[in-house]
DNA sequence: GTGTTTGCAAAGTGTTTGCAATTTA
DNA sequence: TAAATTGCAAACACTTTGCAAACAC
C-alpha cells in the first residue's frame, strides 16, 4: 500500500489519459508515467526525449513535441517561457510563479501564496487577461 | 528648434554610443536613431532590420543582431524574452512590466508603479534577484 | 477495417559564428 | 596601420511538418 502511493498505479496513468480523450498509447502512457509520477517538475523535449531513452522507452523526439502539445492543450501540463528557443514544461498546474537560475537554465517553483500581486492594471482595451507570470531571474551570488 | 526636439540631434546619439564605448560606425549610428528617436519601442531583430532596409540604411542582419547585444549589454537596450524564438528589445530600461497580446504577440509597457509586488519569496540559497519580470499574458476576448 | 498515432527525415525559424574585407581612430 | 567592425554564408539549436507505416478501438 505504501508502495502503491509512490509509484502511480497504471490505471492512474491510464485514466488521466482517457479522461482527456487522449488515446492511451504506449508512448503516451511512457511519457505520462515520466512525467507525473513523483514529483511536479519542469522539462524541456530533449530532456524528456534523452529520458525516455534512458528508461527504454522507444520514443521518437517528434512524438515527444506532439505529446507535450497535447498534453498541455488537455490542460495536464503548462508551457513556461523563459529562455529563448527553449520551451519548459511544467507539470505543476496550479496558479503560481517561478524562479529561473540564468547561469544553469533551471526553473524553481514558487508557490502562488508566496507573491503577492496588488493592483493589477486593466488590460488593454479588448483584451482579457489569461495569464500573470512572475519570473524571479536569479544568478550565484559572490558569497 | 521645435524640430530639434523632435528628431534627436545627431551629436546626441553620436554622444549615446561613444558614453558606452561603442565606435560610432554608420550602421550603429543608424539603428541608435531608428531605436531611440521618438518613443519607447519593443522590436525584434527582424523587425528592426526590415525598418533599416526600409529607410535605406544598408545593414546586415547578423550586425543588427550584434548591435542590438552589444546596445543591451551597454544598458541601452533591455531583452524581453515572452515568446519562444523570439527575442525583443525594450528600450524603455527603466524597472517596468508587460502586457503580451498573445495573438498579435505584441508588447507593450506597464509602468512600474502599477504593479504592486508585496513579499517577494527569499531567492534559493546560494544566489540572489537579478530581476523580476510580470508578464501580464492578454487575449482577444469576445465582446 | 477505419481513423488515430507514430517515426523518420526534411524543412522551418530565429540566432550565432568564422573569417576575409572594410572601416574607424 | 592597428584594432574594431561588418557582411556573408555556413552552422546551429530547437521545433514543426508531411507522409507512409504501425497501432488502437
Amino acid at each position: 500500500m505504501v508502495f502503491m502511493e509512490r509509484v502511480r498505479p497504471f490505471s492512474q496513468v491510464l485514466e488521466r489519459l482517457r479522461s482527456v480523450g487522449l488515446r492511451p498509447t504506449r508512448q503516451r502512457m511512457a511519457l505520462a508515467k515520466l512525467l507525473f509520477d513523483g514529483d511536479d517538475r519542469h522539462v524541456t523535449a530533449e530532456m524528456l526525449h534523452s529520458e525516455a531513452v534512458k528508461s527504454r522507452v522507444r520514443v521518437s523526439l517528434a512524438t515527444v513535441y506532439n505529446t507535450l502539445h497535447q498534453f498541455t492543450d488537455a490542460g495536464l501540463l503548462r508551457e513556461v517561457v523563459v529562455d529563448i528557443g527553449r520551451s519548459y514544461f511544467d507539470t505543476n498546474i496550479k496558479d503560481h510563479h517561478h524562479f529561473f537560475h540564468e547561469q544553469t537554465k533551471q526553473l524553481e517553483d514558487i508557490a502562488d501564496d508566496r507573491i503577492e500581486i496588488g493592483a493589477l492594471p486593466p488590460p488593454p482595451a479588448g483584451t482579457e487577461v489569461s495569464r500573470v507570470d512572475v519570473i524571479v531571474r536569479v544568478r550565484e551570488n559572490n558569497n
